[in-house]
DNA sequence: CTCGCTACTCACCGATTGGTGACAGCGGGG
DNA sequence: CCCCGCTGTCACCAATCGGTGAGTAGCGAG
C-alpha cells in the first residue's frame, strides 16, 4: 500500500550525506552509554530521556531499547560503570599515608571529597537527581552512587579506628551531608545560606570552615 | 446546537456532580494558589506544570494565565506568599530567651531550623528544585526561601553578637548545608551517607551530632 | 427586561514525549 | 550461491505538554 510512496521518500536521491554508521554494536553501545553520562552530567535529569539520549548519541532510540532495555536499563548501566569512579579518583600512595590521628584523617577526608565532587559534574547531578525524586530508577542509580564513594572513603581510610567517645558514623554523615549541599548549591546558584560559593578564594573559606568544624568534633 | 447537550451534561440531573463554580474570582485566584502550593510540596517540581496545577485547582489553565500571568507569576505569587512563613514559625516569646553565650543560641537555632525544615514539605521541595535546576523561575523562588530563612534566623538570633575568633557567617553556612541536605536526604530516601534516617531515634542521633558539631566550633 | 461586563469553559494548535512494529542492508554460515 | 540474522532506520502511535482564540454563562446596572 503506502510501502511504494515510502520506498520513494528513502530512495537516495540527489540529497545529502547518507554517512552511514558502520554495523558495530559494541562501539552503539559505548557511544549510547557516553551520550548518556554526558548528557546527565552537562544537562541534568531533567531533560534525560530516551528521545535526549538516541539525539546525543546519534542512532535511533531504538537500539536503546535493544540493547539496554530502555532508559532504566541504561540508568543501571551508567550505575554499574560508577564502579570505576574509585580507580580514578584514589591517588596511588593511598596506603601509604601517615596520618597520626582521626582528626587528621577526616580533615583530609572532608577536603578531597569537596574536592572531588566539585570536579565531577556527573557525581553531582545524580546526587541532586537522589534528592529530586525516589523512582526505582534512582534509588538504584543512587545505591551505586552511595556505593562507590563509601568504597573510596574506605580506601582512604585506611586502617585507623575512629575514636570512642563519639559516634563518628553519625558525624561523618552530617560532615557529608555539608559537603554535598555545599558542593550541590554551588554548582546550582553559586552560593549557599547567603555564602557565596563561586571564586577560589570562597572555597578557601568554606574549607577553613569545614577543616575548623572536623576539628572541633575530633579535637 | 450542541449546547442543548452541553447544558444537559451540566445539568445537576441525576448524574455526577455540577457542583457549578461561583463567579468568585478571589476565591479561585485562592483556589490555584493553594492548588499550586499543595502540588508542589506534595509532588515536587517535577510535574509541577500549568495543566497539573489547574486539573487540581479545578479550573481551567486560561485562569491561571489570566490572574497569575502564567507559571512564572504563579511561582513569583508562591514566592511572596513564603513571607509569611516566619510568622507561622516563630514562637510568640523569640524575643525572651535567655541564651547565655553564642555557642548556645547555634545550637538551638541549627536544632529549630532541623525541625522547621523537617516539617514543612513546601521548603523542602522549594530547595530541592532550587539545588536541581537554575531557571529564573527558580532563581526567584530561591531568593524569596533565603530571604524567609534568614529572617527567621535573624529573629531567632535576637541581638547575640558571634564570636571574633571564627567567621561565623562561613561557619553557620556549612551548618545550615548539613542540615539541609540531611533533612533532603531523609525525605527522599530515608538515608544520608549510610545513616539511616526514618525514626525519631535515627533523628535524635543526628541531632546530637549536630549539637556537637556546633559546641566544637562554637566551644 | 435588556445590555454589557466579567468570570469561566472549551476546542484546538504545534511540539515533544515514551514506545512499537515494519523494513532496509550488510555479512557470515549453511 | 542463497538465506537468515543482526544492525540500523524510519514511520507511526497515543498521551501530554504549554499556549491561545473564541465563545458561553451569570450577575449587576440601567
Amino acid at each position: 500500500m503506502l510501502n511504494e510512496a515510502v520506498i520513494l521518500e528513502n530512495s537516495p536521491g540527489a540529497g545529502g550525506e547518507p554517512e552511514r554508521r558502520v554495523r558495530d554494536r559494541g562501539a552503539t553501545e559505548r557511544a549510547i552509554l557516553a551520550a548518556a553520562k554526558g548528557l546527565l552530567a552537562e544537562e541534568g535529569f531533567q531533560n534525560f530521556g530516551i528521545n535526549a539520549v538516541a539525539r546525543r548519541a546519534g542512532c535511533d532510540k531504538q537500539l536503546i531499547y535493544r540493547y539496554y532495555g530502555g532508559l532504566d536499563g541504561l540508568v543501571e548501566a551508567i550505575g554499574t560503570d560508577l564502579g570505576t569512579w574509585v580507580k580514578d579518583r584514589i591517588p596511588e600512595d593511598a596506603g601509604g599515608m601517615f596520618l597520626l590521628t582521626y582528626g587528621d584523617l577526616m580533615e583530609r577526608l572532608s577536603l578531597l571529597l569537596l574536592d572531588a565532587l566539585r570536579t565531577d559534574p556527573l557525581m553531582r547531578r545524580i546526587l541532586a537527581w537522589e534528592i529530586s525524586e525516589n523512582t526505582e530508577q534512582v534509588r538504584r542509580l543512587a545505591e551505586a552512587r552511595s556505593k562507590a564513594l563509601a568504597l573510596w572513603l574506605e580506601r582512604m581510610r585506611g586502617s585507623l579506628a575512629p575514636p570512642k567517645g563519639v559516634d563518628a558514623a553519625v558525624v561523618n554523615a552530617v560532615v557529608i551531608a555539608a559537603i554535598q549541599h555545599l558542593v550541590l548549591a554551588a554548582a546550582a546558584g553559586g552560593q549557599c545560606a547567603g555564602l557565596s560559593l563561586k571564586t577560589s578564594k570562597d572555597w578557601e573559606k568554606a574549607a577553613l570552615a569545614l577543616k575548623r568544624i572536623v576539628r572541633g568534633v575530633y579535637g
